[in-house]
DNA sequence: CTTTTTTGAAAGAAAATGATTGTTTTTGAT
DNA sequence: ATCAAAAACAATCATTTTCTTTCAAAAAAG
């Protein structure tokens, strides 16, 4: 990986989480602890970051505008796994849906191919896929708050107008028989919608979505691929699904 | 295969994907490392890209973002002025449809009115108006690197979805003869259909947008109200232009 | 056919990387 | 508060990768 891309990546996760430890960087970089010590070196001497003990923080600008990312506190070295699993499917000449959410987001940082366009409804998105110089394609629509997702009859149409080779799609519960659901049943609609048109769909899910539901189903198990973390406790529970579906469990 | 080819071959790669390494390119055009380690010296040296250690970039804009921020910067409080002035236009319970830019961005903090709706194609103006606690809803399409305006076949198609009360635009150029104008035609559509389909259509102008002329004309000044601000030195020239239209010039 | 330009290959120089060293900072138990 | 263990750090070195320089062959131009 070139150094301006690693640094960019560390940029990014930045903006994201306003800190990072080192192991989040070396893990999601796959560069070494030096490489990174270095990095961080070289962009705190440019301003583009502070470094701490243990890492590195976001500088201290006085101006700074709360951005649309913001209330990221929950992103875990566990969704950098699982999005880099993600991008790993992610090949030259994709056309791709990425859902709103921020276990897809941690997936745009780690998409190697080239020529990917790249179609989202969710604003946290838009930003980190133009950072990435991707080809950016934005569903219209009413933006929600909280999730800051679009969605309403602009966002199902145009959904229509799109060709996904693959879609990957954020979930809040994953069940063994009531599949893959999410609060919102307009979010909901979407998902479903970008299931069913995509050649192939990735469901992202952290630990804490296993064996859980929530208000609106948008796809069965065996409707999509399920990305997900192979962690001790919920080795069972995956193995009990991996006979609905297909799943991908990424090892710490 | 030609030297300018190749060369072409780069930059147009690169054009997409921001970042480039070097086997990336002997892949894409079939010449050696040597060859094409000299085309991005040559390309270098005419500023069309950076080189960097295992491959090449886009050149750092750097240099022309001090005269940007610069420039910005200067002229804050100008369009503070300016945008204060059009959100006194916003009443309650209106729909409207506020532009990609910066001008335009200013005035949605000011807007006093309850219950407005926004309309947007610009991602800087969706994220101001969240904060403001507008319900908002956002064009679909491309999304045009730079001004990061939606754009395209979707976000005209959404266009015509919504009824506006009032348009609020911003223009690269005010022109007695040529009336108002922008240099991207696409964008330059989109504030065409805005100007048409709103009841009434307000185009903001800082003073350094004053005489001057841009590729795209979007609107004659007949067509849409001019806000802007009476400097002394532009006195004489809105005093030309109220003639052929509605000015209304903010003083400092 | 000769001269100039472009090209690809090779060798040494420079840069980047990962591992290892010893030092500094933090942690937490007394 | 003090000390020892643990964690994080900077400095250094060997290895790998990339870069520049150089030169001769091939292609293009005169």
């Amino acid at each position: 990986m070139l150094t301006f891309e690693r640094q960019d990546m560390i940029l990014s996760l930045l903006k994201q989480q306003k800190v990072a430890k080192l192991s989040e960087l070396t893990e999601a970089t796959g560069a070494s602890e030096s490489t990174i010590r270095r990095d961080l070196s070289e962009l705190e001497r440019q301003n583009k970051l502070k470094r701490i003990h243990g890492g590195a923080s976001l500088p201290s600008r006085k101006s700074e505008e709360p951005g649309m990312t913001e209330k990221k506190a929950s992103f875990t070295a566990e969704k950098q796994l699982i999005g880099r699993h993600a991008a790993s499917h992610v090949e030259d000449g994709d056309s791709i849906f990425v859902d709103a959410g921020t276990s897809t987001e941690a997936m745009i940082s780690h998409i190697q191919a080239k020529n990917v366009i790249i179609v989202t409804n969710g604003l946290n998105i838009i930003e980190a896929s133009l950072r990435f110089g991707f080809r950016t394609y934005v569903l219209g629509g009413y933006v929600k708050s909280g999730t800051h997702a679009l969605i309403g009859k602009s966002a199902v149409e145009a959904m229509r107008q799109y060709r996904f080779d693959k879609a990957f799609i954020g979930t809040n519960g994953v069940d063994a028989s009531f599949g893959y659901s999410t609060p919102d049943p307009e979010e909901a609609y979407i998902k479903q919608i970008a299931v069913q048109e995509a050649q192939e769909a990735y469901v992202l899910a952290d630990s804490s979505k296993l064996n859980r539901t929530s208000f609106s189903r948008f796809a069965g198990l065996q409707d999509a691929a399920l990305i997900t973390e192979a962690g001790s406790d919920s080795e069972e529970y995956l193995q009990q699904l991996s006979e609905l579906t297909s799943i991908e469990a990424v090892k710490i």
